[in-house]
DNA sequence: ATACACTTTTAGCCTAACCTAAATTTTATT
DNA sequence: AATAAAATTTAGGTTAGGCTAAAAGTGTAT
């Protein structure tokens, strides 16, 4: 009964997929902040997605959705594209980290599994993409995903970056000038109380970040 | 004053285009033909190019639609677009000729100037798609493009393929196991004057084809 | 010069996805 | 428990780009 999901459809499937992380269900307003669409249209394009056959969504009027397991592989097989294609702009094409997620976002709604299949290869299955997202597998099957935010670590402790909020491009640009990519490795040597600013080391120089930066990037305890 | 060309404006532009090589402006029908779209549909459709501000066509009810020089341009960008990932599918990621425009067709409408120069660039400026057909260089010059029909040689003329009709897989398939692809040497052999068979000569071998082949490739004489 | 076939346009409808404004429901605060 | 604020839904509208059926125009063959 599944025809083809429209470009809409997909953006829509990927957004509750991101805004589900915590297992909690999307709200309506949430979507529209992040779709950059009116809370009334989200609304109404909820309940169209409610009632496909199969439903890709369960919705509870004023509570929120959640994806139908139909609506969750749809959305892993556009996020499989997504990181795919930000990791094959980034290693083979030549684009910086922050110019791939905007090219991604087009491309991910186009490609067919030929060509997913084909850059999958050239990069030799990567399992991350370039800001250390975790890439779905041929099956779907996501891995973890860090979740530790560098804003909760304070002094001595230690940490490896593992990936950063890959949506805010000047974010990204700054990120690259400081070395605070995936892999990384930095001590914590301050927490300031009132404003929150870390002061940490990394190769071998100390910088100081605000909440603004370190609660976009996550760690793994060293 | 144009904000952003819609798939569906892109796709009308680029068959119009293609339906007025010829000099000639591209009929209603022809259009609806080739776009798999209901006549009534073009008619509304062309109406709406034409109304553009500035104007993408110029359009005399009953008689047909021209691409002004602003609906040219936009034209020869799409097909740009078209021919360099059609080369970059084939050359650089393997895809097989028969592939390449059904995937470049839905690639071509979404990747970035940026995307374009990075395979250009990679592809060292080819001139020429993996079909024979002249790339339009970075100031939207279109080379010229072979017209004559291997159907139109008659013994003993000789002749080098140029390019071949790219929209039938099956057709590009049954070429390539025959040699039939641009560069390759041939020389006519014999014609038979009621079905229009050909016999000819390629590396050394000799075979017949229809016109329903010799239609769809095109050459320089040698 | 007329008649008929073919092409093209008009008229009226439809769907997907958006919008704003108004109404309603939920939730948070007293 | 009442009310105010915030979130959400409803109602009504728009635009792009399709569709079919019917009307009208064009060109050709007698
Ligand atoms: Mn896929
Ligand atoms: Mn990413
Ligand atoms: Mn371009
Ligand atoms: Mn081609």
């Amino acid at each position: 009964m599944k025809k083809h999901l429209t470009r809409a459809t997909k953006d829509y499937l990927k957004a509750i997929y991101a805004l589900s992380v915590n297992g909690l269900s999307a709200s309506t307003n949430d979507l529209a902040k992040r779709l950059n669409i009116a809370a009334a249209s989200v609304t109404g394009m909820i309940k169209r997605l409610a009632q496909t056959n199969p439903p890709l969504v369960d919705y509870r009027k004023h509570h929120g959705v959640t994806l139908t397991p139909t609506g969750e592989q749809a959305a892993l097989e556009i996020i499989r594209h997504h990181r795919l294609l930000e990791t094959y702009l980034h290693d083979s094409l030549g684009f910086s980290w922050d110019e791939v997620h905007e090219e991604a976002e087009r491309l991910e709604h186009v490609i067919s599994e030929k060509f997913e299949a084909r850059i999958d290869k050239v990069l030799g299955h990567p399992t991350h993409d370039p800001h250390g997202d975790p890439i779905p597998d041929l099956n779907l099957v996501m891995p973890q995903k860090a979740s530790t935010r560098l804003s909760t670590l304070r002094p001595p402790q230690e940490a490896i970056i593992e990936r950063v909020n890959d949506e805010d491009g000047n974010l990204l640009r700054y990120l690259q000038e400081k070395s605070l990519v995936p892999g990384s490795k930095l001590k914590i040597r301050a927490h300031s109380p009132f404003d929150g600013n870390l002061t940490l080391e990394i190769n071998g120089e100390e910088i100081i970040l605000g909440p603004a930066v370190t609660h976009h990037i996550f760690i793994k305890e060293a």
